[in-house]
DNA sequence: CATGGACCTGTAGAT
DNA sequence: CCCCACAGGTCCATC
């Protein structure tokens, strides 16, 4: 409780910057596991300053965030320019509010958790972490992050992610001497040179990708309702229409459904879900992923975990994820569980 | 339909 | 030091 009040003291800010909000959440470490969720592969946005303590944006604020001793420090920055008419009280508020959002703390982690242990042993031995939350992160955010995510790895990721912004989005202000970006909109990002200038940046194929979201988000929908109606709509119109922008495959789609779209249901299946389907699930080996095969794995995840069964996704991957710094692979794979399972679940799927 | 390549870039790890 | 495989896939062309 020591650290968190002189590691504050020493911050800078431009002149530009002026600290809008502070405040404390009280929450458990099973009901989250800041670094897991923050950093674990479903946002690319946030940065480790020290153990425990993250900074990151959200909408037109810089965020930093603290976990100690079952409670989560906040403090919220802005633009000096960016005019409230809240007072002190009310903004922390209006921030405990957006915080509250944006990790879903209506969602009681320790019940779902309860309920998984019953239908998957990993759960109940406890090989799957405590904590780790899926996010309600914004929608074009989300979608232009995981175009990006195709064949990559997460440091990559952050750091073309990182550029965008800086390129493309407004200027928040310098805290500790980083200058932070808003994610741009999807007018900032309509640009004719898009593809041609993202490709100078180094983002390989997946500038022309963006390029035709972009291009299709901004004029062939042109509804900047498009992301709320897909919210009301059921997941199977929404990933159809999901599908029709370019660079969005049956993966992308999943983790925009999940993790912006508030369909919680939802089990994207990568490489690390298939592996695990394969060695913890009894899924056959060498079997690429396929279209048949994703329904396949997805739905039998989407069964063994309900309700919630993407949020026990996000757990059960977050063990997973490596960057190719770091030295340490993913957790040793103990022996294969719940072989059965899938087997009896694969015939029921050929009988019906 | 299902399957196999190609596709950009950066880097850890082996040769 | 060079080479190569691989990292939260998708698109496109052929069976």
């Amino acid at each position: 409780m020591s650290s968190f009040i002189p590691c504050l003291s020493i911050s800078v800010l431009s002149d530009s910057l002026i600290q809008y909000s502070s405040g404390i959440i009280p929450i458990s470490t099973t009901e989250l596991n800041l670094k897991q969720t923050l950093l674990g592969g479903q946002s690319f946005r946030w940065f480790e300053q020290s153990p425990n303590e993250f900074v990151g944006v959200l909408h037109f604020y810089i965020v930093r965030l603290q976990y100690e001793n079952e409670k989560l420090h906040f403090k919220f920055y802005v633009h000096k320019n960016t005019n409230s008419l809240l007072n002190e009280c009310d903004r922390e508020k209006e921030s405990a509010t957006i915080l509250h959002k944006y990790f879903q703390l209506s969602v009681k982690l320790e019940d779902l958790f309860e309920q998984w242990c019953k239908s998957d042993e990993r759960f109940r031995n406890k090989q799957i972490p405590t904590g780790i939350r899926v996010l309600d992160q914004d929608p074009l955010e989300n979608l232009i992050c995981f175009i990006c995510s195709s064949n990559n790895n997460v440091q990559r990721i952050t750091k073309m992610i990182k550029t965008l912004s800086e390129i493309y989005g407004k200027e928040i202000g310098t805290l500790n001497g980083t200058t932070y970006y808003q994610f741009p909109t999807i007018d900032e990002l309509d640009q004719s040179d898009l593809e041609k200038d993202l490709r100078k940046l180094n983002f390989g194929y997946r500038a022309r990708y963006i390029h035709k979201a972009v291009q299709y988000l901004k004029h062939t929908i042109n509804d900047p309702s498009y992301f709320d109606r897909l919210k009301s709509s059921s997941v199977q119109d929404a990933r159809s229409e999901l599908l029709k922008i370019m660079g969005v495959g049956r993966k992308v789609a999943d983790c925009v459904l999940l993790m912006s779209l508030g369909k919680q249901d939802v089990v994207p299946v990568d490489t690390h879900i298939h592996s695990i389907a394969v060695t913890y699930y009894g899924q056959r080996k060498n079997s690429q992923l396929s279209m048949s095969n994703y329904n396949n794995i997805s739905s039998f995840f989407q069964q063994l975990w309900q309700p919630y069964a993407g949020w026990a996704q996000a757990a059960a991957f977050s063990n997973e994820l490596r960057s190719p710094t770091s030295k340490t692979t993913s957790v040793k794979r103990s022996k294969m569980t719940n072989h059965c399972k899938f087997i009896k679940y694969e015939k029921e799927i050929k009988e019906s």
